[in-house]
DNA sequence: ATATAAGCGAGACGGTACGTCCAGTCTTGGT
DNA sequence: ACCAAGACTGGACGTACCGTCTCGCTTATAT
């Protein structure tokens, strides 16, 4: 075993896992209270009780501090996990229905707006919080329509990653829409995705 | 008295129709120099050769003015018009092709940075700027399903909103997540929309 | 009469005479509470109730402001007036006496750290400082200086700059040293001065 | 058991002489470049490769510091010794020649400038530096002048520690007014100071 | 004609937050 | 106990903009 290095790594005091939880939780709070737009470092610096440079240090934008925060909260945009019975359909619309419940909630929408902020705000920190907050919920659901494939449920030759963007950015389009996310609007998407809308010829 | 008011309106100067162009159009160069975050009202008013405050008397937010900048460019998110030819699935994609094509274009991508910004920062101005850059072409989308769907060539039963929605939030998706839109992307988002995905049991 | 531009000048807002004076007067106050070396920007906005950028958009440092706060109350560190009666002796001793009395009160001794600490800071306003405050003392010095001349009082050929200089000079030099600066030393230095210490040869 | 102690004294690792030295010699350096105001410890102590506190643990302030620096240097403010020949004024006429030409140099006024802001900052480091500068000097001086009134040079109840003031005091008032110091002028307060400038009246 | 009533460019105003710098303290592992 | 390194809280720096407020001036309608 080369090296043996078993002790910490740089020399210098580590850096204080007290101060980081305390940025990253008072993130979560103010990102609650007032929004990604008027949450601002000076404010975060003082309820976490912390240096502003402290945050300088380890943070270089506003939105990679509530990147990692809302990541270390794991905050999901939709569920995680699609509901396997054998009723693809029914399934799907479990897992729309909830996400729909989710994004109706205030923290769902405050969420989705620091989330199209931080995109706008710093396109690094921003993509990489994109992704991973809305990746689970994706893989889940490409997941189970995989599943559905193979038990002859949907066409053999079916996009599934079209099929995974569409129920996506169709919630994500009723938000920033500012329009009512209703169920039976979803369905409707459902509906069409599952259908498709095209006359069957033959 | 049978009105007589034949001219403008009020007593006083009547708004200055330079400033106001002015404005605009300076509001339009900024916005593809630097973007919606970093505009800054001030230099808007220096670079349009205008006092700050002839800004805020007439708009009540950057987002306001954005919005305002964007709409007097006509400048449509998605191409307003559908063709109409015999072949629905032909001039979808040709519809599709064209929006992917637009928002490939550095102008595309800020302006929809731009949208979604605003929508973040001043909801009202940013939601009637939404509607308008978006609805023409959801607009014509809604009437070419339509005449499709009297055609005989999509069902009859289709749910013509939900399938405008997902053509317009797919595109929409794909700028934020800062993906590539490639064109064979959107045309299998359109095959299962045409087709749907299930299996068809008959 | 060319020109003809009897009103105010420069287009905008004038200056608010109400904030400079708010500042300057906070400036003195702070002065003599914390001393120059701790007075912040910061502080003296906040306590004449003025945005820290009207303080930086007419001082161009602390110094500055100092200077300009120390001479609009037009606080000398010599008394400014030589007394003039026939004997020169006795009213260079006077002066000298209300010199002392001056540097031993507390805000004598706050005046002179500040100056010193001008003059170190920023050199261009220290200095300035240095000489409108230590200038009409000596001015009145070197007066009363030429008028026991013209008296028969002191020598054809005195050096009377050089003279002044050693009068200043030595009451700076005790306050700079922290000694305590007793009114015989002071007259100590007087009779050197009047009487020289070499012996007289013929 | 009788004492012991043959080494160093405390337990514990003892003072490195090396980090000691670094960091004069660093002080030295960098009063020279930035001056005393613009030192910070920090660059102080990254540039003699040294940790802050090692500087925090053996000096109270910067002042103390520097004045370490300054005196381990043995740097004077006027030259430490008066030549003596027999000729008093010639004696000091040379003694304040040397003094004008050496604080005429750039590193001169660097050091005078310290030691002002040295006093300004921090009072008992200040003065203590203050005492080491001057002192020699002063001493050498006054012990010159009392040879000269042993020899009936000068007047038997001069007063020699108020001549020595005012030919100190004068080239620090010079310095701070940031008037040139020409050997004229000097020799002017020294014509003052020898002669007198009252009229003999017997 | 002459008030009265805006609008206009300019730019100062009281503020808030920025991102940086440094002070002085604390905490590592190593000497 | 000291040392180099470097993170910590705290606080001031000087800058950039915010949205508001005065200026003198211009351009309308209403008397």
């Amino acid at each position: 075993m080369a090296d043996g290095r078993t002790s910490s790594e740089r020399p210098g005091r580590p850096r204080s896992e007290r101060a980081r939880a305390a940025i990253l939780t008072a993130a979560r709070t103010l990102l609650d209270d007032v929004g990604f737009e008027r949450l601002t470092i000076e404010q975060l610096a003082a309820s976490a009780g912390v240096g502003k440079q402290t945050i300088y240090r380890w943070w270089p934008s506003k939105a990679a501090v509530i990147a990692d925060a809302v990541l270390s909260g794991v905050i999901s945009l939709t569920p995680d996990t699609v509901p396997d019975t054998d009723d693809i359909a029914a399934d799907l619309k479990h897992w729309l229905d909830s996400t729909v419940d989710h994004l109706g909630l205030p923290e769902g929408q405050a969420l989705i707006r620091a989330l199209v902020s931080a995109v706008a705000a710093d396109p690094v920190a921003g993509t990489a919080l994109w992704e991973r907050v809305t990746g689970p919920g994706q893989d889940s659901l490409r997941e189970r329509l995989e599943s559905a494939r193979r038990s002859g449920q949907i066409k053999r030759d079916a996009d599934l990653l079209a099929t995974v963007d569409a129920l996506t950015s169709f919630t994500l389009f009723l938000v920033l829409s500012r329009q009512a996310i209703t169920h039976e609007r979803a369905h409707g998407l459902l509906r069409v995705v599952l259908g498709g809308i095209a006359e069957v010829s033959d």
